[in-house]
RNA sequence: GGGCCCGUGGUCUAGUCGGUUAUGACAUCGCCUUUACACGGCGGGGAUCAUGCGUUCGAAUCGCAUCGGGCCCA
C-alpha cells in the first residue's frame, strides 16, 4: 500500500490497467449453476463497424443491469450477437469492389460479405472492451456462422410443419431498384408531391381522379360511394377503361370518399393497400402492368417495357391529346419508400413464403412480459393491428440465410428439407440420395430466394437459452436448474432494446417464440430511448451532431462516458448528449479519488463498523451510518427498477455532500490526535462508507471502483466485481442518530456560514461557543469543525423569546377548515403573534373571529417563529434545530 | 392524418395519484489557498412551473382546450 495517492485521478492509466487485468472468469454463465439465472437477450447489432453512441447507451443500461445482478448473487448471462445478413453489407461490397452481386458467382459473392463482415465486428469489439462491458465472449454469436443459420432453418422448417409458415401467390411490398420482395417494417414514408389526374371513363359519362395513370391497364374495377347520388345509376354496370378500350365492373363500397376527386376511384392491382383490400374483398382478376424490375408488362400494350415514370409521361401526354384529361391538381402524397433506397415500392402479385401473423396471439404473450416503461407496449399494439397482410419472409438477394426448400422438376412440387439435412445451402447442395417426390421424380431445383434477416434475429432469445448455447453432447438441449419443458431456459429474463425497434426485433421474437416454444421470451422489456445531439435532434449523419463513444473515452475515459449514459435521463426516455454531464462526471471521479487519498493513510487498518454494538461511534459517525444504510435501500431500490440516473445521482450526492463536505470536515480533528476509541470509531466509519460507495458506483463505473476498491483493501479482496452488492444492515438506520447528528452537522454547518459573513477565516479560531439544548452531547466534533471552545449546556439561555411571527401549516389546517383555510390565513397574518404565542402555551389553541363566526385552531396547525431577544450582551446568537448557539467572537 | 411522450431560473433537469419557502447540475456574481480536492469550499442573485379555462380551501401536480417540441407510424 503507498502512503499517498497521485493528486489526480488518472483515468487513462486506470482503465488502460484494469482493461488488461480482466478476469473473463467473473463474467462466465454458468449452464449447471443453481444460483437463479439471469439471461439477457441482447441486441446482436449490425456489424457497420461502427459501435455508435446509441448502441453504446443501450449497451450501458445491460452492462449495468448485469454487473448489478451479478452482485447479487445471480448468474448472469450477458451473451453479444452479430446481425450480419443484409442488404447494407452487400451494397458496400459493391462499392467497394466495383461490382453487382450478379457479376460474380454467388458463393464468391457472400464470400466477401462474409469478409467484411468479420472486419466490421473486429473493430465493434474494440470499442465494447473499451467501454468496459462485462460481456461473456463465450456466449458470443454471429448469424452468418452455419451453426446459427442452421437455427433459422431450424425455426422455419418447424413452423411449416405447425402450418405457421407457408408459400402463396399474393401481393407483397417490392422494391424495383433492389429487386426484392420488403416487409412492412422496412418500408418507410415521406410526404412527396405529385398530380392528380382527372380522367374520363367509358363514353365520358364517367369522371375519376387518379394519381397514377400509369396503372389504367392494371385497373380492375371502378368504386363509388353506395350513398353518392351523383353515380349511383352506374353501379352495378361496367365502364370502359380509356386508351385501353376494356370493360371493367362499378362497384359499391363505403370506403370510398365521396369527397375526394371526383368521388370515383379507380381500382388497380396494385396502386396501394387500400387497392389490395378492396381487390380481396370484391374478389377481382389480377392485371399486373408492372414487373419485379420496375418496367410496365405487356399488358401495357404500347407502353410495355418503359418505365414507371416514362409510362406515367407518355399516358398522360396520350390521355390529353385524346381530350380525355380535363384537370390536373398539385396533391400532397404519402409515398412508401425502401428503407435502403428511398425507392417508392411497388406492391406486385408474387409467389412468396410467408410468416402467419396472428395478432391476438402476440398480444397475449405481450401482456405476459413486463414492459418498462409501460407506455412502450402501446407502440407495439398499434403495430400489431395495423398488420395487413402476413409477414414476408423471402427476399430475393445473396447475402441471408438460405431457404431450406427444393422444387420438383417434374410437378414443382416444394420438398422443405428435413432438420437432419441442416445446415444447408439448397442452390449448393441437393436432397439427400434417394429423396423422392409424391410424383416420383427425384430431380429438384434449388429455392434461390433467401430469408428476412429478422428471421435470424427473432430467434434470439431461443438461441442464447440454448438453442445454440449450452447444449449437452447430444443436442438435446441445455441442461441445469431453468430449463423448461421446451427443453430451453426460457423466458430469459430481460430484453433490453431500443423503442425504435419495437415493431420489427421485438415484435418478431415475440411472435416466433410463441410459436416455436409456446412461452413469452422474456419476463421484462427495458426499453431504452434514442440519442439526441447538442441541438436537441436525433444524432444523424446529415445533421451533423454525432460524437463517437472513442472520442469521449479518450478525452474524459470510459467511466465518465457510462456515468452520462447512466445519468443524461430517466431510463426509456431519449437523452441527450451532453459533454457538461460527461465532465461533471469526472469531476466526481477527482472529488472521489480526493476523499480516497485523504482517507488512505487513517483507514489502512482500520475494521469495519457495520457493527451496530460498536459503543465508541459517535453521535455523528451513527448518523452518517444510518444515513449510509438509507442510501443503501434506495440504490438499491433504484437499481432493481432499472432507475440508474436515481442510483447514481444518489449515490453521488451521498459522496459529495454528505461524506466529503460534512462527515470528514467534521471528524478531521479525530484522525489528527492521538490513537483513541473516538479516532478508531471514525477510521472504521470512514472505511465502512467508502467501501460501501465504491460497490454502490462499480456497476457503474467499473474501473474506477476497481481501482479504489484495490487501494482501499491494499489488493487483498480480489476483485470489486466478484464482490456482494451492499445489503442494508436496518438496525443501523436509526432516526433520533439522524437527528442528532443533522442538529451537530447544522450546528457547525451555521457556524460555518456564520464566520464566512462575518468575513472571519473558516479555520480561524472564535473566543467561545455555548450550546444550549434539551439532549447533551459531546461538543467535540463542533470543537473540531469550528476550532473553538465549545461548551453543551442543558436548558434554555437566560434569554428573552419574542414571537414574530405565525406559519400556518396547511397540511393540517387545509383539512380541518376546508373552505375557511384562505380566510383563516389572511386572519392569522393579522393576530398579534405575541398573543397567538401566549393563546398557544396557555390553551393549546387559537381563538379567533371572522365577522360573526369564531375559529378554534389547534397548535399543530400553526409554528410561532421567534426571535432571541439579546439582552444587551455582545454575542450573536444562531438558532439551529432547537438548539440556541451563543457566539463569543 | 393517427398514436405515444414532453414543455419547470440563461441551459439541462428533479418533483407529476394536490399541501409551508419548487430539486439539483452547468452557467453567473461575491468571499475564501482551510494539515484530501481551486476539477475545491462558503454564500448570493436568478422560475408568472408553455398559455387559457375549469375542479378544489389549496394546482407544477387533476380535467378540458390552445400553442410549441420530439419520437413512432399511416
Amino acid at each position: 500500500m503507498q502512503d499517498t495517492l497521485p493528486k489526480e485521478y488518472d483515468h487513462h492509466a486506470v482503465e488502460q490497467k484494469w482493461r488488461s487485468e480482466i478476469d473473463q472468469d467473473i463474467y462466465r454463465f454458468d449452464w449447471e449453476s443453481n444460483k437463479p439465472q439471469y439471461i439477457i437477450d441482447t441486441p446482436p447489432p449490425y456489424p457497420t463497424g461502427n459501435l455508435h453512441i446509441g448502441n453504446s447507451l443501450n449497451w450501458c443500461y445491460i452492462d449495468f443491469v448485469a454487473r448489478y445482478k451479478r452482485m447479487c448473487g445471480y448468474n448472469v448471462m450477458f451473451p453479444q450477437g452479430w446481425d450480419c445478413h443484409g442488404l447494407p453489407t452487400e451494397v458496400k461490397v459493391e462499392e467497394t469492389h466495383g461490382i453487382t452481386r450478379h457479376q460474380i458467382p454467388r458463393a464468391e459473392f457472400r464470400k466477401l460479405c462474409m469478409e467484411l463482415t468479420a472486419k466490421n465486428i473486429t473493430t465493434m469489439k474494440e470499442t465494447m472492451r473499451q467501454l468496459g462491458f462485462s460481456i461473456d465472449w463465450n456466449c458470443e454469436y454471429v448469424t452468418m456462422d452455419p451453426a446459427y443459420y442452421g437455427n433459422t432453418q431450424r425455426s422455419f422448417v418447424r413452423m411449416h410443419e405447425g402450418g405457421m409458415v407457408y408459400q402463396r401467390d399474393g401481393p407483397v411490398n417490392w422494391c424495383p431498384r433492389c429487386g426484392t420482395a420488403i416487409a412492412f417494417a422496412e418500408v418507410e414514408y415521406d410526404d412527396r408531391n405529385t398530380m392528380l389526374n382527372y380522367l374520363y371513363f367509358g363514353n365520358r359519362d364517367m369522371e375519376i381522379a387518379t394519381t397514377r395513370p400509369e396503372l389504367l391497364a392494371a385497373c380492375v374495377a371502378v368504386a363509388v360511394h353506395p350513398d353518392d347520388k351523383r353515380v349511383s345509376q352506374h353501379i352495378g354496370g361496367t365502364v370502359q377503361v380509356p386508351l385501353f378500350n376494356y370493360e371493367v365492373p362499378v362497384i359499391a363500397d363505403a370506403e370510398v370518399d365521396p369527397d375526394f376527386g371526383t368521388g370515383v376511384v379507380m381500382i388497380c392491382t396494385f396502386g396501394d393497400k387500400q387497392d389490395v383490400r378492396w381487390w380481396i374483398e370484391h374478389n377481382l382478376p389480377l392485371r399486373m402492368a408492372i414487373d419485379r424490375c420496375g418496367k410496365m408488362t405487356e399488358i401495357a400494350g404500347k407502353y410495355e417495357g418503359m418505365s414507371i415514370a416514362k409510362c406515367k409521361e407518355s399516358i398522360t401526354a396520350d390521355l390529353e391529346s385524346a381530350g380525355l384529361l380535363y384537370k390536373q391538381e398539385p396533391l400532397a402524397q404519402n409515398v412508401g419508400m425502401c428503407w435502403r433506397c428511398n425507392t417508392p415500392i411497388e406492391i406486385l402479385s408474387e409467389k412468396q413464403w410467408y410468416v402467419k401473423v396472428d395478432p391476438n396471439k402476440i398480444l397475449q404473450t405481450a401482456n405476459k412480459t413486463e414492459w418498462v416503461p409501460p407506455h412502450m407496449k402501446i407502440r407495439l399494439e398499434n403495430w400489431t393491428r395495423s398488420m395487413e397482410w402476413d409477414w414476408c419472409i423471402s427476399r430475393q438477394r445473396l447475402f441471408a440465410t438460405p431457404i431450406p426448400v427444393w422444387y420438383c422438376k417434374q410437378c414443382g412440387l416444394a420438398r422443405v428439407a428435413d432438420e437432419e439435412w441442416l445446415p444447408i445451402d439448397p442452390t449448393a447442395t441437393n436432397p439427400p440420395e434417394g429423396t423422392t417426390c409424391k410424383c416420383g421424380s427425384t430431380e429438384f431445383l434449388p429455392e434461390e430466394d433467401v430469408l428476412d434477416t429478422w428471421m435470424d434475429s427473432s430467434i434470439s432469445a431461443m438461441s442464447v437459452s440454448g438453442w445454440l448455447f449450452g447444449r449437452s453432447p447430444d443436442q438435446a438441449g441445455p441442461t441445469g436448474p431453468g430449463t423448461g419443458q421446451n427443453g430451453l431456459k426460457l423466458p430469459t429474463q430481460l430484453r433490453p432494446q431500443g423503442h425504435d425497434i419495437i415493431r420489427t426485433w421485438a415484435f418478431y421474437t415475440i411472435l416466433r417464440t410463441e410459436a416455436l416454444t409456446g412461452v413469452e421470451p422474456w419476463e421484462t422489456i427495458l426499453i431504452n430511448g434514442m440519442v439526441l445531439g447538442d441541438d436537441g435532434h436525433k444524432m444523424s449523419k446529415s445533421l451533423n451532431n454525432t460524437v463517437a463513444p472513442e472520442t469521449v473515452i479518450k478525452q474524459h475515459g470510459a467511466d465518465a462516458f457510462r456515468q452520462w449514459a447512466a445519468i443524461g435521463g430517466s431510463t426509456g426516455s431519449d437523452i441527450m448528449f451532453r459533454w457538461k454531464d460527461v465532465v461533471a462526471a469526472s469531476r466526481f471521479q477527482q472529488k472521489m479519488w480526493s476523499i480516497v487519498r485523504f482517507t488512505l493513510p487513517h483507514t489502512h487498518d482500520a475494521g469495519d463498523a457495520d457493527n451496530a454494538s460498536n459503543t465508541s461511534l459517535t453521535a455523528i459517525d451513527r448518523w452518517i451510518l444510518s444515513k449510509l444504510n438509507t442510501l443503501i435501500k434506495d440504490t438499491t431500490d433504484a437499481m432493481d427498477q432499472y432507475q440508474f440516473d436515481l442510483a447514481l445521482k444518489m449515490t453521488r450526492s451521498f459522496a459529495w455532500d454528505v461524506l466529503a463536505d460534512n462527515y470528514i470536515e467534521l471528524v478531521k480533528h479525530r484522525l489528527y490526535g492521538e490513537p483513541s476509541p473516538d479516532q478508531q470509531a471514525a477510521r472504521q466509519t470512514l472505511k465502512t462508507t467508502i467501501d460501501t460507495i465504491t460497490k454502490l458506483l462499480a456497476p457503474i463505473t467499473p474501473f474506477f471502483a476497481e481501482e479504489i476498491y484495490t487501494q482501499l483493501h491494499a489488493s487483498t479482496e480480489g476483485s470489486i466485481h466478484k464482490s456482494t452488492y451492499p445489503t442494508a444492515n436496518t438496525t443501523m438506520i436509526d432516526p433520533d442518530a439522524e437527528q442528532e447528528g443533522e442538529r451537530i452537522k447544522n450546528i457547525a454547518h451555521e457556524i460555518r456560514k456564520y464566520k464566512s459573513e462575518h468575513g472571519i477565516a473558516l479555520n480561524a479560531p472564535l473566543q467561545n461557543i455555548e450550546i444550549y439544548t434539551n439532549t447533551v452531547f459531546p461538543p467535540s466534533d463542533i470543537t473540531g469543525a469550528a476550532n473553538t471552545p465549545v461548551q453543551v449546556i442543558t436548558g434554555t439561555p437566560n434569554f428573552e423569546h419574542r414571537a414574530v411571527g405565525i406559519k400556518p401549516d396547511m397540511k393540517v389546517l387545509g383539512p380541518i377548515f376546508r373552505k375557511n383555510a384562505g380566510k383563516i390565513i389572511k386572519a392569522l397574518s393579522e393576530i398579534d403573534p405575541a398573543d397567538a404565542a401566549r393563546q398557544v402555551s396557555a390553551g393549546g389553541t387559537i381563538q379567533t373571529e371572522i365577522g360573526s363566526e369564531a375559529f378554534k385552531i389547534p397548535a399543530d396547525a400553526v409554528a410561532i417563529e421567534r426571535e432571541v431577544v439579546l439582552g444587551g450582551k455582545t454575542v450573536d446568537v444562531l438558532e439551529v434545530d432547537g438548539a440556541t448557539v451563543v457566539i463569543t467572537r
